[in-house]
DNA sequence: TCTTGCTCTGAAAGCGCTTTCTGAAAGGCG
DNA sequence: CGCCTTTCAGAAAGCGCTTTCAGAGCAAGA
């Protein structure tokens, strides 16, 4: 277990000197590493034995250069604050590491320039394949992937969103669950928070389908009854008393993830506002917490895991030119708690019907 | 802004092609690409048109096997689902994203093994730096990185926690300042709920640090009022309970940060027990909720940001062969919000005193 | 014993860049 | 006007691996 002499600190050990130790040739060592079956059991054994004392590591750049595969895989979000991503991405990355597959990440804060440079300079580094959030990202982009033959994923939007490969679920499927939900709870009167829209397809994509399910259920959605709010809770209070500030108080509140619909949430109870008596609050993630709150939040459970591990597995398919088919959606599933009931009896109208 | 034909999809250019267009040789390709002063203007001019034209993107394995330089650095943490890691990483990378610098992001969920794996990987990749979360990572991992040559710094400990370059807060200051706090209000009984010690050297620091400065104020701690949880809230919460049933409720409980300070206001509320008339309750951290949080939490803010921030300075540093202070100690602060207060009066002791 | 057919290892040619070394051209000065 | 210095671009030698190609060795069959 313990190394003996001969690793003479920081004393980068290339593959000539361990061949030279195992009496052998470098590409014997080579074969050994890469491709034992190709050797007899005596000699892999004495290289192996060799490489070991020697503490040899690969040179991965010169390795990446002969067999023009780096072993690397790209990812690009938005942030890693937001878990969706934070989640997704580990999944990717933990299905890659067994496969000896290392990943090249990067955050771009929404910033479509930055977004673009990441992704330059992922393919500079070789990356072998890539995995991308949503499929709003500039011709540049695309033209830039193309030329440079990467493989590549698109995640969380649905497969027929893009003309590209694109793994996730579907943000109006999403948005009519929600809507269904509330509408059968028999609320009319229903206002959406939702997240920024610039550069975020998914929102828009999750807004679009909102407004049609509403509209099958002939619930109106004013302009006024939406209020975008950034991810962060200071945000979304805000943005829940603009919604108030304009005509009355909806009696089901939409929120456009977890982290909003806490933000409804805290800033309801602040207010003295019955959840969900008065004021029904869906969210979208189930994260941790959402079981949690109280009262525990209803919510869609999205797949954040299973996307990132199917990212890997069809990027590793594509790579090693496997088939490989992406489904066209996953499951979506309704988590009903307490923060949603049936719609408070309608006041009296003193107007004629 | 567009590109023109001479991108047919999928072929890659070398240098050598750019040479050609512009009628130069790849050495002076190169030399406009990496080090533009060494070429008059004109050649400039010429080459990087012909460049932009072809959309050349240099190869970087070719070019890290030349230079000996990577232009990667790798970071290697135990989740991305702490956000005390997620924000570490982004602030590491968004501060070498300008420097050309790459990140290789690989989490080990408090498995050494995975975690030497891992580290191994990238120094095979090449990375020029490498982040490490910790100061205890065995001796098999230490001799790795000391053979391969790999500048490293290891955050969120205080540098004197290790011969190697560490760079952090210390987490026995944070116990001190906790401690005061509550000391300071009269709470004499306190209870603490940490994490789970496993691999994780943070938590070990604190617990210590918690006992010490607890002594100092004479109040004692016996085992049965700590409790550990995984950082999840129905772990935190169950944690909880497990102290409850050891006798009689602290008048304040210790939490290891934010995560788990919100599972415990989570469950004495739900026990109706009244936070922080009847239990005080403190995190670190300073999550975005805890100021949200009803009472909103009284927690520690820590530098995490900033901890990222310089431990890409440190190794931008390092690889530039510049001199870098690493301060032996970043700057904590206690954030008193709602759930501190007084210690509730003692019941008169029946018993003599 | 010689040939045929395998299996296994080594020699050597790259992979696509950077960089030293060299030579050509241009400019300054006696 | 010629010589020396200086500037700038090209030729070529690697960087450390993989992999093809060819040959050596050996077993089996004739």
């Amino acid at each position: 277990m313990t190394r003996r002499a001969g690793d003479k600190g920081g004393t980068k050990v290339r593959i000539e000197e361990v061949a030279q130790a195992a009496q052998v040739s470098a590409a014997t060592v080579s074969r050994v590493l890469n491709n034992p079956a190709l050797v007899t059991e005596a000699l892999r054994e004495k290289v192996l034995k060799a490489s070991k004392k020697l503490g040899y590591v690969a040179h991965g750049a010169a390795r990446a250069l002969a067999t023009r595969r780096s072993r690397v895989m790209g990812a690009v979000v938005p942030n890693l604050s937001n878990s969706i991503f934070a989640d997704a991405i580990e999944a990717f990355q933990r299905r890659l590491e067994p496969h000896g597959y290392t990943m090249l990440l990067a955050s771009y804060d929404y910033d479509e320039e930055m977004e673009y440079r990441s992704v330059r300079t992922m393919i500079e580094r070789g990356v072998d394949g890539l995995m991308l959030v949503g499929v709003n990202h500039g011709k540049d982009l695309y033209k830039l992937l193309q030329t440079s033959a990467v493989p590549f994923a698109q995640i969380l939007a649905p497969a027929r969103a893009s003309e590209h490969p694109t793994i996730g679920y579907d943000n109006a499927t999403l948005a009519r669950i929600v809507v269904d939900h509330l509408a059968g709870l028999g609320h009319r009167d229903i206002g959406v928070v939702a997240g920024l829209t610039r550069n975020n397809d998914r929102v828009v994509a999750r807004l679009a389908g909102l407004r049609n399910a509403l509209r099958r259920h002939r619930i109106p959605l004013p302009e006024h009854r939406i209020a975008y709010a950034e991810y962060r809770l200071a945000d979304v209070r805000e943005a829940f008393r603009r919604i108030q500030q304009h005509g009355p108080m909806p009696s089901a509140l939409i929120a456009n993830n977890d982290v909003v619909a806490h933000g409804l949430l805290l800033e309801a109870l602040a207010q003295g506002i019955r959840v969900p008596r008065q004021l029904s609050i869906t969210g979208v993630g189930d994260l941790e917490y959402a079981a949690h709150l109280s009262p525990p939040l209803t919510t869609v459970r999205t797949p954040k895991h299973a996307i990132g591990v199917m990212a890997a597995d069809y990027l590793l398919a594509r790579i090693g030119d496997r088939e490989f088919a992406i489904p066209a959606e996953f499951p979506l599933e309704l988590v009903v708690r307490g923060t949603t009931a049936a719609a408070p009896a309608p006041r009296i109208d003193q107007g004629v019907r």
